[in-house]
DNA sequence: GGGAACCTACTCGGATACCATGTGTCCGAGTAACAGAGG
DNA sequence: CCTCTGTTACTCGGACACATGGTATCCGAGTAGGTTCCC
Protein backbone atom coordinates (compact mmCIF):
# COMPACT_ATOMS: atom_id res chain seq x y z
CA UNK A 1 0.00 0.00 0.00
CA UNK A 2 1.85 2.75 -1.27
CA UNK A 3 0.26 6.82 -1.87
CA UNK A 4 0.11 7.45 -5.53
CA UNK A 5 3.27 9.33 -6.54
CA UNK A 6 0.73 12.05 -7.78
CA UNK A 7 -0.45 13.13 -4.70
CA UNK A 8 3.42 14.52 -4.03
CA UNK A 9 3.41 16.79 -6.95
CA UNK A 10 -0.05 17.84 -6.62
CA UNK A 11 1.02 19.07 -3.26
CA UNK A 12 4.27 20.91 -4.59
CA UNK A 13 2.33 22.57 -7.63
CA UNK A 14 -0.19 23.72 -5.48
CA UNK A 15 2.66 24.87 -3.24
CA UNK A 16 4.14 26.80 -6.14
CA UNK A 17 1.33 28.22 -7.87
CA UNK A 18 0.38 29.63 -4.06
CA UNK A 19 3.47 31.57 -4.50
CA UNK A 20 2.99 32.78 -7.85
CA UNK A 21 -0.94 34.01 -6.87
CA UNK A 22 -0.66 37.19 -9.60
CA UNK A 23 -3.40 35.07 -11.62
CA UNK A 24 -1.32 33.97 -14.03
CA UNK A 25 -1.78 31.10 -15.27
CA UNK A 26 1.18 28.99 -15.44
CA UNK A 27 1.76 25.97 -17.81
CA UNK A 28 2.04 22.22 -17.38
CA UNK A 29 5.67 22.69 -19.19
CA UNK A 30 6.58 24.86 -16.74
CA UNK A 31 5.39 23.16 -14.11
CA UNK A 32 6.89 20.13 -15.04
CA UNK A 33 10.45 21.69 -15.72
CA UNK A 34 10.35 23.17 -12.54
CA UNK A 35 10.52 20.08 -10.64
CA UNK A 36 11.89 17.35 -13.16
CA UNK A 37 8.53 15.95 -13.63
CA UNK A 38 7.46 13.79 -16.72
CA UNK A 39 5.31 16.73 -18.20
CA UNK A 40 2.59 14.69 -19.62
CA UNK A 41 2.02 12.48 -16.76
CA UNK A 42 1.69 15.36 -14.70
CA UNK A 43 -0.64 17.05 -17.09
CA UNK A 44 -2.79 14.17 -16.32
CA UNK A 45 -2.27 14.43 -12.41
CA UNK A 46 -3.64 18.26 -12.99
CA UNK A 47 -6.52 17.35 -14.73
CA UNK A 48 -7.58 15.83 -11.98
CA UNK A 49 -7.00 18.64 -9.69
CA UNK A 50 -9.10 20.81 -11.86
CA UNK A 51 -11.62 18.18 -11.85
CA UNK A 52 -11.83 18.28 -7.67
CA UNK A 53 -12.16 21.99 -8.16
CA UNK A 54 -9.05 22.25 -6.88
CA UNK A 55 -7.42 23.87 -9.96
CA UNK A 56 -8.55 26.27 -12.87
CA UNK A 57 -7.09 25.60 -16.03
CA UNK A 58 -7.23 27.95 -19.14
CA UNK A 59 -6.82 26.81 -22.64
CA UNK A 60 -4.66 28.25 -25.91
CA UNK A 61 -1.57 29.67 -25.89
CA UNK A 62 -0.39 31.28 -22.73
CA UNK A 63 -2.71 29.36 -21.02
CA UNK A 64 -2.21 27.07 -18.08
CA UNK A 65 -3.74 26.56 -14.46
CA UNK A 66 -3.80 28.51 -11.30
CA UNK A 67 -5.31 28.12 -8.13
CA UNK A 68 -9.31 27.84 -8.02
CA UNK A 69 -9.18 29.19 -4.55
CA UNK A 70 -6.95 30.50 -2.01
CA UNK A 71 -4.59 28.58 -0.47
CA UNK A 72 -5.87 28.67 2.97
CA UNK A 73 -8.82 26.72 1.62
CA UNK A 74 -7.24 24.31 0.17
CA UNK A 75 -6.56 21.72 2.53
CA UNK A 76 -4.46 18.26 2.30
CA UNK A 77 -7.38 16.52 2.51
CA UNK A 78 -8.75 17.97 -0.43
CA UNK A 79 -5.40 17.34 -2.11
CA UNK A 80 -5.71 13.66 -1.65
CA UNK A 81 -9.06 13.33 -2.33
CA UNK A 82 -8.51 14.67 -5.74
CA UNK A 83 -6.03 12.20 -6.57
CA UNK A 84 -7.09 9.14 -4.86
CA UNK A 85 -10.63 9.59 -4.42
CA UNK A 86 -13.08 9.00 -1.87
CA UNK A 87 -12.81 5.79 -1.35
CA UNK A 88 -11.54 4.23 2.27
CA UNK A 89 -8.00 3.06 2.34
CA UNK A 90 -9.41 -0.03 4.11
CA UNK A 91 -12.67 -1.65 2.68
CA UNK A 92 -14.85 -4.00 3.88
CA UNK A 93 -15.89 -6.77 2.08
CA UNK A 94 -17.75 -8.46 4.86
CA UNK A 95 -16.33 -12.00 4.96
CA UNK A 96 -17.71 -12.44 8.41
CA UNK A 97 -21.14 -13.13 6.47
CA UNK A 98 -19.37 -16.06 4.54
CA UNK A 99 -18.72 -19.59 5.58
CA UNK A 100 -19.44 -20.39 9.32
CA UNK A 101 -21.14 -16.63 9.29
CA UNK A 102 -24.37 -18.26 7.68
CA UNK A 103 -25.17 -19.98 10.09
CA UNK A 104 -25.69 -17.12 12.16
CA UNK A 105 -28.93 -15.52 12.29
CA UNK A 106 -29.43 -12.12 10.76
CA UNK A 107 -29.67 -10.07 13.74
CA UNK A 108 -26.20 -10.92 14.63
CA UNK A 109 -25.11 -8.61 11.97
CA UNK A 110 -27.24 -4.83 12.22
CA UNK A 111 -24.35 -3.68 13.85
CA UNK A 112 -21.15 -2.75 11.33
CA UNK A 113 -18.34 -5.42 11.18
CA UNK A 114 -16.13 -4.69 14.48
CA UNK A 115 -12.78 -5.23 12.07
CA UNK A 116 -14.00 -2.37 9.97
CA UNK A 117 -15.37 0.01 12.56
CA UNK A 118 -11.63 -0.31 14.41
CA UNK A 119 -9.95 0.45 10.65
CA UNK A 120 -12.38 3.38 10.11
CA UNK A 121 -11.85 5.14 13.51
CA UNK A 122 -8.38 5.00 12.33
CA UNK A 123 -8.78 6.25 9.29
CA UNK A 124 -10.98 8.90 10.41
CA UNK A 125 -8.11 10.07 12.66
CA UNK A 126 -5.89 10.09 9.56
CA UNK A 127 -8.59 12.28 7.54
CA UNK A 128 -8.99 14.84 10.17
CA UNK A 129 -5.42 15.58 10.12
CA UNK A 130 -5.00 16.35 6.44
CA UNK A 131 -8.05 18.00 6.85
CA UNK A 132 -6.79 20.46 9.33
CA UNK A 133 -3.73 21.26 7.42
CA UNK A 134 -3.86 23.57 4.30
CA UNK A 135 -1.48 24.48 1.41
CA UNK A 136 -1.16 28.08 3.25
CA UNK A 137 0.39 26.29 6.47
CA UNK A 138 2.34 24.16 4.49
CA UNK A 139 4.06 27.42 2.60
CA UNK A 140 4.49 29.41 5.53
CA UNK A 141 6.46 26.90 7.49
CA UNK A 142 8.55 26.19 4.03
CA UNK A 143 9.11 29.95 4.01
CA UNK A 144 10.01 29.88 7.91
CA UNK A 145 12.72 27.34 7.28
CA UNK A 146 13.79 28.35 3.99
CA UNK A 147 13.44 32.10 3.28
CA UNK A 148 14.61 31.39 -0.26
CA UNK A 149 12.17 29.37 -1.88
CA UNK A 150 9.54 32.05 -2.16
CA UNK A 151 11.25 33.89 -4.70
CA UNK A 152 12.94 31.19 -6.88
CA UNK A 153 9.59 30.10 -7.28
CA UNK A 154 8.69 33.48 -8.69
CA UNK A 155 11.45 33.67 -10.97
CA UNK A 156 10.85 30.07 -11.92
CA UNK A 157 7.19 30.92 -13.31
CA UNK A 158 7.74 34.45 -14.68
CA UNK A 159 6.94 35.46 -17.54
CA UNK A 160 10.42 36.38 -19.50
CA UNK B 1 -4.63 3.08 -2.93
CA UNK B 2 -6.13 0.27 -1.35
CA UNK B 3 -5.28 -1.55 1.77
CA UNK B 4 -3.96 -5.02 0.97
CA UNK B 5 -7.00 -7.44 1.20
CA UNK B 6 -4.82 -9.45 3.29
CA UNK B 7 -5.21 -6.82 6.24
CA UNK B 8 -8.87 -7.98 6.62
CA UNK B 9 -8.48 -11.55 6.33
CA UNK B 10 -5.22 -11.60 8.64
CA UNK B 11 -7.84 -9.69 11.40
CA UNK B 12 -10.21 -12.04 11.39
CA UNK B 13 -8.16 -15.09 11.50
CA UNK B 14 -6.28 -13.62 14.55
CA UNK B 15 -9.96 -13.00 15.56
CA UNK B 16 -11.56 -16.49 15.09
CA UNK B 17 -7.93 -17.99 16.83
CA UNK B 18 -8.76 -15.67 19.56
CA UNK B 19 -11.91 -17.31 20.38
CA UNK B 20 -10.40 -21.04 20.38
CA UNK B 21 -7.09 -20.28 22.27
CA UNK B 22 -7.00 -24.11 23.50
CA UNK B 23 -3.98 -24.36 22.52
CA UNK B 24 -4.62 -26.39 19.58
CA UNK B 25 -3.48 -25.26 16.06
CA UNK B 26 -6.22 -24.54 13.60
CA UNK B 27 -5.49 -25.44 9.77
CA UNK B 28 -5.30 -23.17 6.89
CA UNK B 29 -7.87 -25.30 5.12
CA UNK B 30 -10.00 -24.66 8.33
CA UNK B 31 -9.52 -21.35 8.58
CA UNK B 32 -10.36 -20.72 4.56
CA UNK B 33 -13.85 -22.76 4.67
CA UNK B 34 -14.66 -20.80 7.58
CA UNK B 35 -14.32 -17.84 5.68
CA UNK B 36 -14.84 -19.18 2.45
CA UNK B 37 -11.48 -17.76 1.16
CA UNK B 38 -8.99 -19.22 -1.25
CA UNK B 39 -6.96 -21.35 0.79
CA UNK B 40 -3.60 -21.04 -0.95
CA UNK B 41 -3.36 -17.67 -0.63
CA UNK B 42 -4.54 -17.34 2.66
CA UNK B 43 -2.05 -19.29 3.59
CA UNK B 44 0.45 -17.27 2.16
CA UNK B 45 -0.84 -14.41 3.96
CA UNK B 46 -0.56 -16.47 7.72
CA UNK B 47 2.87 -16.85 6.51
CA UNK B 48 3.48 -12.93 6.61
CA UNK B 49 1.88 -13.19 10.35
CA UNK B 50 4.36 -15.72 11.29
CA UNK B 51 7.35 -13.93 10.29
CA UNK B 52 5.95 -10.93 12.35
CA UNK B 53 5.95 -12.96 15.56
CA UNK B 54 1.97 -12.99 15.30
CA UNK B 55 1.27 -16.19 14.81
CA UNK B 56 2.69 -19.73 15.59
CA UNK B 57 2.82 -22.44 12.86
CA UNK B 58 2.97 -26.16 14.09
CA UNK B 59 3.96 -28.55 10.96
CA UNK B 60 2.74 -31.55 10.46
CA UNK B 61 -0.05 -33.71 10.29
CA UNK B 62 -2.61 -32.17 13.35
CA UNK B 63 -0.26 -29.08 12.42
CA UNK B 64 -1.83 -25.64 12.03
CA UNK B 65 -1.56 -22.18 13.57
CA UNK B 66 -2.21 -20.35 17.25
CA UNK B 67 -1.66 -17.40 18.19
CA UNK B 68 2.14 -16.72 19.57
CA UNK B 69 0.81 -14.30 22.35
CA UNK B 70 -2.59 -13.07 23.68
CA UNK B 71 -4.91 -11.36 21.78
CA UNK B 72 -4.84 -7.99 24.20
CA UNK B 73 -1.02 -8.00 23.00
CA UNK B 74 -1.87 -8.01 19.31
CA UNK B 75 -2.54 -4.44 17.91
CA UNK B 76 -4.35 -3.70 14.61
CA UNK B 77 -1.24 -1.83 14.00
CA UNK B 78 1.27 -5.10 14.30
CA UNK B 79 -1.61 -6.78 11.73
CA UNK B 80 -1.36 -3.40 9.25
CA UNK B 81 2.56 -3.46 9.57
CA UNK B 82 2.92 -7.67 9.05
CA UNK B 83 1.29 -7.83 5.77
CA UNK B 84 1.86 -3.98 4.32
CA UNK B 85 5.10 -3.67 5.59
CA UNK B 86 6.63 -0.94 7.59
CA UNK B 87 7.48 1.46 4.99
CA UNK B 88 5.27 4.83 5.44
CA UNK B 89 2.29 5.18 2.85
CA UNK B 90 3.13 8.72 1.44
CA UNK B 91 6.86 8.48 0.52
CA UNK B 92 9.06 11.68 -0.04
CA UNK B 93 10.83 11.50 -3.09
CA UNK B 94 12.36 14.72 -2.48
CA UNK B 95 11.55 16.67 -6.01
CA UNK B 96 12.02 19.57 -4.16
CA UNK B 97 15.60 19.47 -4.67
CA UNK B 98 15.21 19.26 -8.29
CA UNK B 99 14.95 21.25 -10.93
CA UNK B 100 14.10 24.88 -9.57
CA UNK B 101 15.51 24.09 -6.37
CA UNK B 102 19.19 22.68 -7.42
CA UNK B 103 19.72 26.54 -7.77
CA UNK B 104 18.86 27.05 -3.94
CA UNK B 105 22.00 26.93 -1.37
CA UNK B 106 21.59 23.52 0.39
CA UNK B 107 21.27 25.31 3.72
CA UNK B 108 17.52 25.43 2.78
CA UNK B 109 17.14 22.08 2.90
CA UNK B 110 18.42 21.41 6.33
CA UNK B 111 14.71 20.67 7.54
CA UNK B 112 12.38 17.86 6.12
CA UNK B 113 10.15 18.64 3.11
CA UNK B 114 7.07 20.16 4.61
CA UNK B 115 4.74 18.44 2.82
CA UNK B 116 6.39 15.05 4.01
CA UNK B 117 5.69 16.75 7.12
CA UNK B 118 2.00 17.52 7.16
CA UNK B 119 1.67 13.59 5.47
CA UNK B 120 3.94 12.14 8.31
CA UNK B 121 1.81 14.31 11.05
CA UNK B 122 -1.33 12.69 9.28
CA UNK B 123 0.02 9.23 9.29
CA UNK B 124 1.34 9.50 12.96
CA UNK B 125 -2.37 9.93 13.92
CA UNK B 126 -3.68 7.11 12.06
CA UNK B 127 -1.01 4.84 13.24
CA UNK B 128 -1.91 5.86 16.98
CA UNK B 129 -5.30 4.69 16.86
CA UNK B 130 -4.47 1.37 15.52
CA UNK B 131 -1.53 0.85 17.93
CA UNK B 132 -4.51 1.86 20.66
CA UNK B 133 -6.79 -1.24 19.66
CA UNK B 134 -6.32 -4.48 20.38
CA UNK B 135 -7.67 -7.71 18.82
CA UNK B 136 -8.97 -8.87 21.89
CA UNK B 137 -11.02 -5.17 22.30
CA UNK B 138 -12.12 -6.03 18.53
CA UNK B 139 -13.22 -9.44 20.25
CA UNK B 140 -14.84 -7.46 22.76
CA UNK B 141 -17.19 -5.25 20.77
CA UNK B 142 -17.78 -8.28 18.53
CA UNK B 143 -19.07 -10.22 21.35
CA UNK B 144 -21.08 -7.47 22.56
CA UNK B 145 -23.29 -7.01 19.51
CA UNK B 146 -23.72 -10.56 18.42
CA UNK B 147 -22.81 -13.02 21.11
CA UNK B 148 -23.53 -16.24 18.86
CA UNK B 149 -20.04 -15.71 17.31
CA UNK B 150 -18.09 -17.10 19.53
CA UNK B 151 -19.79 -20.11 20.04
CA UNK B 152 -19.99 -20.65 15.95
CA UNK B 153 -16.42 -19.59 16.13
CA UNK B 154 -15.23 -22.61 18.77
CA UNK B 155 -17.47 -24.97 16.78
CA UNK B 156 -16.14 -24.24 13.29
CA UNK B 157 -12.51 -24.76 14.44
CA UNK B 158 -13.38 -27.78 16.77
CA UNK B 159 -11.61 -31.47 16.60
CA UNK B 160 -14.71 -33.38 15.72
C1' DG C 1 -2.96 54.17 -40.57
C1' DG C 2 -6.69 51.09 -38.97
C1' DG C 3 -9.09 46.86 -39.06
C1' DA C 4 -10.20 42.31 -40.24
C1' DA C 5 -8.98 37.80 -41.58
C1' DC C 6 -5.63 34.28 -41.58
C1' DC C 7 -1.97 31.60 -39.75
C1' DT C 8 0.98 29.78 -36.34
C1' DA C 9 2.43 28.23 -32.07
C1' DC C 10 1.18 26.79 -27.86
C1' DT C 11 -2.08 24.98 -24.43
C1' DC C 12 -5.13 21.51 -22.23
C1' DG C 13 -7.67 17.03 -22.60
C1' DG C 14 -8.53 12.43 -23.36
C1' DA C 15 -7.28 7.99 -25.57
C1' DT C 16 -3.67 4.70 -25.70
C1' DA C 17 0.55 1.40 -24.13
C1' DC C 18 3.65 -0.28 -20.39
C1' DC C 19 4.96 -2.03 -15.96
C1' DA C 20 5.01 -3.01 -10.96
C1' DT C 21 2.51 -4.86 -7.27
C1' DG C 22 -1.28 -7.33 -5.40
C1' DT C 23 -3.88 -11.61 -6.22
C1' DG C 24 -4.20 -16.41 -6.93
C1' DT C 25 -2.33 -21.22 -7.59
C1' DC C 26 0.58 -25.28 -7.48
C1' DC C 27 3.79 -28.58 -5.83
C1' DG C 28 7.47 -30.24 -2.72
C1' DA C 29 9.74 -30.85 2.15
C1' DG C 30 8.69 -32.25 6.54
C1' DT C 31 6.24 -34.01 10.46
C1' DA C 32 2.94 -36.40 13.43
C1' DA C 33 -0.20 -39.98 13.84
C1' DC C 34 -1.43 -44.59 12.80
C1' DA C 35 -0.98 -49.55 11.68
C1' DG C 36 1.38 -53.68 11.92
C1' DA C 37 4.94 -56.83 12.98
C1' DG C 38 8.07 -58.58 16.24
C1' DG C 39 9.59 -59.52 20.90
C1' DC D 1 0.75 -56.58 26.13
C1' DC D 2 4.46 -53.40 24.87
C1' DT D 3 7.80 -51.47 21.63
C1' DC D 4 9.78 -50.44 17.45
C1' DT D 5 9.43 -49.53 12.58
C1' DG D 6 7.41 -48.42 8.23
C1' DT D 7 3.73 -46.18 5.98
C1' DT D 8 0.41 -42.78 5.19
C1' DA D 9 -1.95 -38.68 5.22
C1' DC D 10 -1.84 -34.16 6.28
C1' DT D 11 0.49 -29.76 7.21
C1' DC D 12 3.25 -25.62 6.17
C1' DG D 13 6.46 -23.16 3.03
C1' DG D 14 8.17 -21.19 -0.91
C1' DA D 15 8.32 -20.98 -6.06
C1' DC D 16 5.49 -20.00 -10.00
C1' DA D 17 1.46 -17.51 -13.17
C1' DC D 18 -2.29 -13.99 -13.75
C1' DA D 19 -4.89 -9.50 -13.19
C1' DT D 20 -5.56 -5.00 -11.78
C1' DG D 21 -4.29 -0.37 -11.21
C1' DG D 22 -0.58 3.03 -11.14
C1' DT D 23 2.85 5.01 -14.41
C1' DA D 24 4.11 7.01 -18.66
C1' DT D 25 3.35 8.63 -23.38
C1' DC D 26 1.31 10.40 -27.62
C1' DC D 27 -1.75 12.92 -30.48
C1' DG D 28 -5.90 15.76 -31.43
C1' DA D 29 -9.24 19.87 -30.29
C1' DG D 30 -9.18 24.50 -29.26
C1' DT D 31 -7.57 29.14 -28.23
C1' DA D 32 -4.71 33.44 -27.98
C1' DG D 33 -1.50 36.11 -30.13
C1' DG D 34 1.02 37.73 -34.00
C1' DT D 35 1.16 38.71 -38.98
C1' DT D 36 -0.34 40.01 -43.30
C1' DC D 37 -3.33 41.88 -46.48
C1' DC D 38 -6.94 44.96 -47.73
C1' DC D 39 -9.52 49.19 -47.29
Amino acid sequence: MRMNQGVEWAAHVLLSLAWVDDGEPVSTARLAASYELPQAYLNKQLQALVKAGLLESLPGARGGFRLARPADKITLMDVVVAIEGPEPVFQCTEIRKQGMGANIPARSFRYACAVNTSMHRAELAWRKVLAAQTIADIKAEAELHAPAVAGVARRAYGRD
